[in-house]
DNA sequence: CCCTGATTCGC
DNA sequence: GCGAATCAGG
């Protein structure tokens, strides 16, 4: 883009109307961000801008670290057994930083498989009482879905013992390692 | 997703 | 100097 000087007291004139810069875009046949630009440097009175940027809020955050591409572990929910077998993560979906925990069971409200303990709690005519829960399978945290969106979910399905994930996730999260011995053949 | 304006930085 | 990319908020 040449600034003329035509072209630059169209875009004064057209910035004093108060048009959006996007708007001065189009009627230059110009990207909004070239009318932004020059007329930063042009010094025009500046625009109520949406953004917050003060130093002190800018010196406080982060630099961002940059998205790593690839696949992200899910925290284990069930601590490795004793005498595993040496296995070694593969390739897993992304997930997000709140894996369900043992505390926290993935169940939503008004599941079948929470009704009998919301009636139980309701049902409830003697005063306060403690809620015992019964004890709970350790349910699959294989994520299923983007995290973050609303769809996002984890597997749910029984996990197997002393492995957050059930058989056809684990299946798919741990490769057994190969044997040393066989290394050296 | 759309929109907004501000800043950065390679050119 | 330029402006696309990026950021950040509505």
């Amino acid at each position: 883009m040449e600034w003329t000087d035509d072209a630059i007291i169209r875009l004064r004139n057209l910035w004093d109307e108060g048009l959006s810069t996007a708007e001065i875009g189009r009627r230059l046949s110009i990207s909004k961000n070239s009318v932004v630009g020059k007329a930063h440097r042009l010094e025009l009175p500046a625009r109520p801008s949406p953004i917050r940027r003060d130093p002190a809020a800018a010196a406080v955050r982060e630099p961002a670290p940059r998205r790593v591409s690839g696949p992200t572990l899910p925290s284990l929910a069930a601590p490795a057994e004793p005498e595993a077998p040496r296995v070694v993560a593969r390739a897993m979906p992304p997930v997000s930083a709140e894996a369900p925990s043992d505390r926290a069971p993935v169940p939503r409200p008004s599941t079948p498989a929470m009704r009998p303990m919301l009636a139980a709690v309701s049902g409830n005519t003697s005063g306060p009482q403690p809620v015992r829960l019964a004890p709970r399978t350790p349910s699959c945290c294989w994520p299923i879905g983007e995290p973050g969106t609303p769809n996002f979910r984890f597997c749910g399905d029984p996990a197997l013992a002393n492995k957050p994930y059930c058989g056809p996730h684990a299946e798919i999260a741990y490769v057994r390692v190969r044997d040393r011995r066989e290394d050296v053949a």
